[in-house]
DNA sequence: ACGATTTGACCACT
DNA sequence: AGTGGTCAAATCGT
């Protein structure tokens, strides 16, 4: 109901001025998610719905768009984006039942993207930690220099409708509490578990809304539907950090995981962040964050920056 | 019996 | 050669 602007569109090749068009977009959208908090929930929903798909978006311009610098520490990592032509290795949909030659990807032009999570009631399972997808573990590594192992995961679906998404949840060094999980690619699924909300009833089909998938935006929105809390932050070295959460009761430890289903009490915090173009998107994490905070109960809407960046690229 | 997890080995990339 | 990602057989849980 009440559909907002934007339905769906080409994700063709970006620009500045598609930025600016899409951020003010989200403005808006955010301004009316302003006038609807505290009113019908459902619009709430909605509104947050759009904000995050074209805040994705924008992201992906602006990292398509932008000249990339290259951390040291992501040297290794392909840039998602930065594909456009060049595919020398697009297995990512191909994998059929004999897919075996490729251990490895050369290129991994899937998308990336890597979120902190803040896993109290996940505790020691990880893969608790839901982001509205079955998640199928396939290995386990030992990783240099880390304190603890890597779990692979990827997309339950894998081999009865191909998705290729996987994801990578690694325990943090500093805190045991804290787990960043990685995501590759999107999902092509039709995962009945993100819809497991409601049994029956006008759920029924409810076709994927849009042709255009937006993992970032799903995952986000999941989350959220999830009843989790989603909040941005930033890197310590950044500066932009802000401190753990405040939602993380994070003595929840050894709590039983019970059904992982329903509404359990998930006090988990995605803290999304783009790692390659990390740095040079510490602006769009503030909007970003901005955003999701609007987007959440408690509601510090710190528009300034949205405005603010905006500006910066419209000048 | 079926599906998920564990774990060692293999392979690709740097 | 070292490291990381994936495979696949064995094992476990339901």
């Amino acid at each position: 109901m009440a559909s907002v602007v934007h339905g769906g569109g080409g994700n063709g090749g970006g620009g500045g001025g598609l930025v600016v068009t899409e951020l003010s977009h989200i403005r808006e959208l955010v301004r009316q998610l302003e006038v609807h908090l505290g009113g019908s929930p459902d619009l709430c929903k909605h509104l947050a719905a759009q904000i995050s798909s074209l805040t994705e978006r924008s992201i992906g311009l602006v990292t398509a768009g932008a000249g990339r610098k290259r951390s040291a520490a992501d040297a290794g990592l392909a840039s998602p984006l930065s594909s456009a032509a060049a595919t020398p290795t697009s297995d990512v949909t191909a994998d059929g039942p004999f897919f075996k030659s490729t251990k490895k990807r050369k290129g991994l032009e899937a998308r990336r993207h890597q979120v902190r999570v803040s896993s109290a009631a996940g505790g020691d399972n990880p893969a608790a930690v839901d982001d509205g997808h079955s998640w199928r573990k396939y290995g386990q590594k030992e990783i240099l220099g880390a304190k603890h192992p890597r779990g692979y995961y990827r997309c339950t679906h894998r081999h009865s409708q191909g998705c290729p998404a996987t994801k990578q949840v690694q325990r943090s060094d500093d805190d045991p509490a804290l787990f960043d999980v990685i995501y590759h690619g999107d999902h092509t699924c039709v995962d009945n578990k993100a819809r497991a909300g409601r049994p029956a009833g006008d759920a029924a089909a409810a076709p994927p809304p849009e042709p255009e998938h937006n993992p970032e935006a799903h995952t986000i929105l999941q989350s959220l539907t999830a009843g989790l809390t989603v909040k941005t932050e930033g890197l310590p070295a950044s500066g932009l950090a802000e401190r753990r959460s405040p939602f993380s009761t994070s003595e929840n430890w050894g709590v039983s995981p019970a059904t992982s289903d329903s509404n359990n009490n998930h006090a988990a915090n995605y803290l999304p962040f783009e790692d390659a173009e990390w740095r040079g998107q510490a602006e769009f994490q503030e909007v970003v964050s901005a955003l999701v905070a609007a987007s959440a109960p408690p509601p510090p809407p710190a528009m300034d920056g949205l405005d603010e960046l905006i500006a910066s690229f419209l000048a």
